[in-house]
DNA sequence: CTGAAAGCGCTAACAT
DNA sequence: ATGTTAGCGCTTTCAG
């Protein structure tokens, strides 16, 4: 009852261990016969190939390691459903692990992956500092998703943080606000451009920023959002990091009574379902995540399949997605 | 600029190649000096053991495969956090695939994970036929989470399903609903027990069920409500199959401008993220989502290190969270 | 405690 | 078109 292998099934087919390889790999230097003798003889014994062997062997996967950073964002789910469409396309197959928010998972994660023999990998919204990102890129194409950075080594996609901030800021002043906190997302991926974009933009409409720092995460938001308003200064509307933490935004909102967007107004950043929900009806941004995905997959293909070697760095472009959160200063 | 491999660690460190193995899988019997130099000499390399070459040598790799139903759903995010945990307590690696909602990618999935040689793998969620997923037990450890099923060969680990249906009908006739229409979750896992505990309560409690089929998507749910609503039956409430359909459902409603829950009731299953959210604020039932993670992986230890080898089902209790979409009906 | 040698199951030249 | 023969990088007896 012990598994099969190659030669069980040459045997049996009655053919050389090499013509089984072959078959097994669709080659078309095999006469349909023993194709199908070989074929024939595989199913007959349930026969599959030994992927570690294989991989061993012919020191290729075929396979696309992903690290997610955070498996309860749901913005991430999109961004690997346009990973694994392309994924598809080309023929590799999608291996994924988390990171648990914690730096530590996050490199054991991508490690396991370089260990494995994968023949790329993609971090999404990765955290740990760059310089472990590029130690690994030097020995295995590598893009980073969804995590601005600039480097001669590993290509990324991203939507531009800092121009979907200032869509957000704009969006507020011209609904009449001047009153505008952000709460940012900490060490997260790409918390500091939004950061920037949204100091810069707050500057450029002659007003004054203000950070309250948190992460991307619906209790960091909510907890925040408590600081802001347990200060005394006024504040008419919240432009939260992402999602996730404007929801706790919204629920700390709840808490202290005032009430959206009559009180205050709210945004946040990603665009995910949540967001869209009538009873949430929350303005973001939408980063066109399935898009993201497809890139990053494509950018490894051409560092895989067409040589490529210097980084590439793409950008889509980010959209203010208006609903009801986000509305006039009251008077 | 090739890997180092054990021979280049070995050669450096001028000792042999298994002495090298056994310092990598920290034997005890090495002396410490040996220890030291081997150390010391792969760290200098940057030497990193092949797990392709060593899963095929030892035939173990330490790692548990997991087949996720769907990114998208948040309830899995939990599952995982319950398998990650246990994982780590036991020292086993997790890799993660999803099966994207899709039969043929579940199977896939599956396959691969065997394929690859992982020690055992659990499935959350899983849709394709038991036959199917028996079939694969026969050859590796296998235990299924989150769907019920009954068989001799595969460990299961579940909450009640039909016991938190039942919940969930007794809370709304208690609060003096008689219409109550379920939308189902179709094949997804748990469905069908689901949707059979609300036809026995709703029997048990004089009422006459009401089912309308969906899926596990807040499409679906959205989809089947407008179907409810279309028809000229009266409805006072509605138990939806999961939060997801759920959700779907509040936006239907909402569009059909009908209120939540003053002009109709709704319940979820799952107690996700989303539900807890003040503006959503489903009453639901929560499985118990990480004590069924952990169970998952520790009825895998127990076959993968202590042989046992008749199959285990366990069952974690239903608890039905209150919130406020299900109140009184409207007199 | 350390070293030599035989594979694990497959791929990839190289022959034929 | 098919067979032969080396490995891939590691683990694992088995001797010393």
């Amino acid at each position: 009852m012990t598994k099969p292998t190659m030669d069980d099934v040459a045997r049996r087919a009655g053919v050389s261990r090499a013509l089984v390889s072959l078959v097994m790999r669709d080659s078309d230097k095999v006469s349909d016969r023993s194709r199908a003798a070989v074929l024939d003889a595989a199913s007959q014994l349930g026969y599959r190939p030994n992927l570690n062997a294989r991989n061993l062997a012919s020191k290729r996967t075929r396979t696309i390691g992903v690290v997610i950073n955070d498996l309860h964002n749901p913005y991430f789910a999109g961004v690997i459903d346009g990973l694994k469409s392309a994924a598809d396309d080309h023929g590799y197959r999608l291996l994924l692990n988390s990171a648990f928010l914690n730096d530590g998972d996050e490199r054991g994660a991508l490690e396991a992956f370089v260990d494995f023999g994968v023949d790329g990998v993609v971090l999404t919204g990765a955290r740990i500092p760059s310089a472990a990102i590029e130690h690994v890129a030097r020995s295995i194409p590598l893009v980073v998703a969804s995590r601005p950075m600039t480097s001669e080594l590993v290509d990324t996609v991203n939507n531009d943080d800092r121009l979907g901030a200032r869509l957000v800021v704009e969006h507020l002043v011209t609904l009449g606000h001047r009153h505008i906190v952000h709460i940012d997302g900490g060490r997260g991926a790409g918390a500091s451009q939004r950061c920037d974009g949204y100091r810069k933009a707050m500057k450029s409409a002659g007003l004054e920023p203000r950070v309250h720092r948190a992460a991307f995460t619906e209790q960091s938001g909510a907890a925040a959002t408590r600081e802001v308003l347990a200060s005394d200064r006024p504040v008419t509307a919240i432009f939260a990091g992402n999602d996730m933490s404007a929801l706790g935004a919204l629920d700390a909102l709840d808490d202290a009574r005032r009430r959206v967007p009559d009180d205050i107004s709210l945004v946040g950043y990603d665009n995910t379902f949540v967001a869209a929900l009538r009873h949430i009806s929350l303005t973001t941004v939408d980063q066109g995540r399935d898009e993201i995905g497809r890139l990053a997959v494509e950018m490894l293909i051409e560092r895989l399949e067409h040589g490529r070697s210097e980084a590439r760095h793409a950008a889509c472009a980010p959209s203010l997605i208006v609903r009801e959160t986000a509305a006039r200063p009251p008077t």
